[in-house]
DNA sequence: TTGTAGGCGTTATCAG
DNA sequence: CTGATAACGCCTACAA
């Protein structure tokens, strides 16, 4: 373990300078005879100096790190929003430090403990749990970005990504394809996204006069295996149906292996719609029809969300839009195929 | 923007101690009398304290952080080992700092640069690209983990799969299915990994008998799109196999595709093995037969390695073994099954 | 057992 | 334009 890194004073020894001046020049923060700008910046290649930014933090009271606190870092949604992240941070003097929690309260104080303590300038919460009084105190400490959870005063906070329509779009797309008996496979109650995607699928059964049928909703809880049960729940109770619109990819896939299993094909007798558009989606067998979600852009947005409150900018959060990918899991209904029929 | 934190003299003034007391008392670095160690504590938490750990960063030398440089974060393969690093890290005091450097050396570098600017006290590259010098530059100031690069001299800082072993396994598996003619679509050849892969797979092939037919390896890219080209180029040149050996499981999705596209079926028509295991692997239509790769436990292994080395304790890598876990994409050769026969 | 003083590498202020 | 000098918040001798 040789030695430490060289400080700005060496770099001041090595060119004749003082270390303010040093500083000066790094940081462009003043004017500085050309003479000994040359001289300071060949000292620091000469050397090969790099800044401490744990010293620079504490003069300037600044970590120049965005603390971003996610459920899972390992899963391809919100890995799409951090690869998002990253990138509109970039260039930036600011780097983004990750925090897990794993969808447990408890976990997630920690983590957001565990990110202040490293003296974050500001933080993006991914699908927040914690109590509401605490991002509030929060919001009052730094500049705070909120995605999928609605706070009361944290309006100017929160990123929304138009999920209602989103749900209407991908049900309105079975319906145009003429079915009536759609599924739908919901996200866990509690969550915002989940209920704003399910009223999206009622909006679209009643503006096309299809009653609403709650033997066709079924809870999952946004993973794989919650797909593969809901199938086998409808497939046990007789349920007709000829379409299932997933709330999210992920169910989608388990959607996708069940009826598989049970021999009824996709899309031929039984098209199926997903939700959010997953990179792996387009490589599903048959590549998914889906509402995608602009996860790499509402990363970059947050990025900008939080370097702009950062620099004390006016900052007005948009409501990002879904769009309709239409793949090759969904097709126009064809009599006599439809799974529950006659037994 | 509220009121800055309290500091360890705050709480010093408030528990009507100095300030050195406060801080043995969090540290633990020396016995206090019973009686201040209660006002201290108290005083923390009332004044809801929280050490600042960039002040104490500079003071000590360190940074409590673990750099991790890794091409991609936002990809099922690195998402597990991340995982596994995080549960590692977990109940120590540091804490994990990722940077990407997306397959481009110059980014690698620049990432690598970033990190080291932040103080890290070691650092974990996951397949780094960098030249040789620069890690065992690296290794020489700081802890360092590699994983997917082998570099001689850092034996000891090297984390090994047993790639040639799991190819090995993979391979053998179709040929006790009956298959002889198996295809092998290869990763980078650049990739030290990719390169075992391809020796398991001769191995076993020679090992059975059975010729090694060049015609029958196709190289990718990793990435889903070289599965799919990969198939269109064997079939257009008409090449004849029953069974595909994917140097990954993203590829084998990109193959699944290109089979069902063209009508062919997995596993009656093609046999298809991958290699990761990755999560979503288990969901494909059909399930993946596939040779596991333990990242959890790798990224685990990687953690340990580097707190171990922090710690100056001795520490000897393992090698990690593969295993084979057989799903529904696999199956005996029929007869008169075989892609690209008779035209 | 406890407090005081100095220092970690930078930046900011203030003379010059 | 430039150089001292004093913080930033914490830790660690050293002295008491």
């Amino acid at each position: 373990m040789a030695r430490a890194s060289y400080t700005l004073e060496d770099v001041a020894r090595e060119a004749g300078v003082s270390p303010s001046t040093v500083s000066r020049v790094i940081n462009g923060s003043a004017r500085v005879r050309p003479g000994k700008l040359k001289a300071v910046l060949e000292a620091i290649d000469r050397l090969g100096y790099q800044p401490n930014l744990m010293a620079k933090g504490l003069a300037q009271g600044k970590s120049l790190t965005i603390g971003v606190m996610v459920q899972e870092i390992s899963s391809p949604f919100y890995g799409e929003i951090i690869k998002g992240i990253e990138q509109g941070l970039e260039g930036t003097l600011y780097h983004p430090v990750f925090s897990t929690g794993h969808w447990q309260v408890e976990q997630e104080m920690e983590a957001l403990r565990v990110l202040s303590a490293r003296q974050i300038d500001a933080l993006i919460v991914l699908d927040g749990l914690a109590p509401e009084e605490y991002f509030l105190g929060l919001a009052r400490k730094m500049p705070l970005v909120l995605f999928g959870r609605r706070i009361e005063g944290l309006e100017r906070n929160t990123l929304l990504v138009d999920n209602l329509q989103g749900a209407y779009r991908g049900t309105r797309h079975l319906i145009e394809l003429g079915h009536t008996r759609i599924v739908h496979i919901a996200g866990p109650a509690h969550h915002p996204d989940a209920r704003s995607r399910l009223e999206g699928y009622r909006k679209a059964l009643e503006d096309a006069g299809i009653p609403f049928d709650p033997e066709l909703v079924v809870e999952g809880d946004y993973m794989e295996t919650s797909g593969v049960l809901a199938v086998e729940s409808l497939l046990s109770r007789r349920v007709q149906f000829s379409a299932i619109f997933a709330a999210n990819d992920q169910m989608a896939m388990g959607v996708m292996l069940a009826l598989y299993r049970r021999g009824i094909r996709v899309p031929e007798d039984i098209s199926l719609v997903g939700f959010d558009d997953l990179p792996g989606s387009s490589y599903m067998t048959p590549p998914l029809t889906t509402v995608r979600q602009p996860t790499l852009e509402l990363g970059r947005e947050a990025a900008r969300a939080a370097l702009m409150m950062l620099t004390g900018q006016p900052y007005e959060p948009p409501v990002l839009s879904t769009s309709l990918i239409v793949r090759e899991s969904t097709a126009m209904l064809r009599v006599g195929r439809m799974a529950g029929w006659g037994r």
